[in-house]
DNA sequence: GACTTTAGTCACATTATGTGACTAATTTGC
DNA sequence: GCAAATTAGTCACATAATGTGACTAAAGTC
């Protein structure tokens, strides 16, 4: 499956950054593939999936992180198309997925995927590590738009969690005091009557996804530009 | 150009949804092509450009966008890849890119193409739609990371034109105390010593985009979701 | 010269955010 | 059992950001 004959080239490929928190950290989904070319040695890529014709993009992402995660009903958003730099599947033309696993549903389909976390990388290809990057930053993007950090717990989790999660996504501290102000203020989270008791310390109440009512959209501008 | 020989299809395609400011309002350039089948009408389009083997992204971006505005001076972005329904040009995927016109630049390059005000748009492909609705939100939700709206200006500009640019945009009126503290926060703009004589009222001194200073992005969390 | 129109600024009220200190409920060590 | 440690959860207040109306300024119109 690593080498086309030449002259009948891929259309596109779509691949995958699948991302889930692991140590305090978030770990992204390789695959390892021999290197093309005379080159013998193996290396670490994105997964991708080849496109067939006649398929559309909902069903092919859905099936390129079946390949890779194993499962499909994880959240994932298109990040873009890219170009320019060597493909491992020879494909010109890449469209990038994310995909978001939650914490302890990261198994791997075989042994030629792991996980690794983003502060501790195999070496990667140029294209490869630029996709990866933009990938990371699509969910960070997000974050304030979109509950993607919801994407990442399971469906029950404490309010100390879901601040680290921010927290990790964020890649700062937050103040408990503010943190949990602004989430009432949304409404983002339902108290469940379960608590857990993690060892030491008082028992944390569990809460689950639940936004219960709409946010006015208000406010002025912002010109938050950082560059 | 409009028909291929079936068989001899087309790899992918990249389209451009340029817009323009006009009469308060964004205008997207459209290009008049001759309906596919039997249908001999003719129906507007957002322009298109074919792929070209081994073409990377940035230069066939750069080329779709000087076939339909006929400059590529402009500011433009990617929107994403879209697949399903039928294209115009029978390819199966089409790269979206967005572009902006600024205000007084808004030629065309010959009778084939023309600027309609997005209140008053012919009928579209369902597929052409969502395309054109997808590019002005992109647009819009960079507003406030990316100052988008100094590529719709022209070189120099009133602080009212400014401020009537992102009322636009952002689809509501702002107050122009709060407006402009913002913006002195952010310190985006520098005065010149011109100023403008519109007729009645008071002359506005013209302002250039010039950001000065970098803000520290910090800030909690926001929870700003809308949906 | 009074009135209209647009530019530009100010002051104050209201709201949002940053932050430390507090109380609560549990485990651990003695 | 009881103090210390640990984590959860809340409060109160200081500071900062934003909403808003009213004001002054400089031009044209009649």
């Amino acid at each position: 499956m690593s080498r086309e004959p030449r002259g009948k080239r891929q259309r596109y490929s779509v691949d995958v950054v699948a991302l889930t928190p692991k140590d305090d950290e978030l770990a992204v989904l390789l695959e390892r593939r021999p290197a093309g070319g005379r080159d013998r040695s193996t290396r670490w890529v994105i997964p991708w999936t080849e496109a067939k014709t006649g398929e559309g993009l909902p069903d092919l992402s859905q099936r390129a992180i079946r390949n890779s995660t194993g499962t499909a009903t994880i959240w994932s958003t298109q990040v873009g198309a890219f170009t320019g730099g060597p493909h491992p599947g020879d494909s010109e033309l890449s469209i990038l997925y994310v995909a978001l696993v939650p914490m302890g549903q990261s198994t791997v389909p075989d042994e030629h995927f792991a996980w690794f976390r983003l502060s501790d990388l195999p070496p990667l290809a140029e294209r490869q590590g630029q996709m990866l990057q933009e990938a990371v930053a699509e969910v960070r993007d997000r974050l304030d738009l979109d509950p993607v950090a919801f994407k990442l717990l399971p469906a029950t989790f404490t309010l100390s969690e879901l601040q680290q999660m921010y927290e990790m996504l964020l890649g700062r501290r937050l103040h408990k005091a503010s943190f949990r102000r602004a989430l009432a203020a949304a409404a983002l989270v339902e108290p469940t009557d379960e608590w857990r008791s993690e060892g030491r310390g008082r028992p944390a109440q569990l809460y689950r996804f639940g936004p219960r009512k709409r946010r006015r959209a208000r406010r002025g501008v912002r010109f938050d530009l950082l560059g």
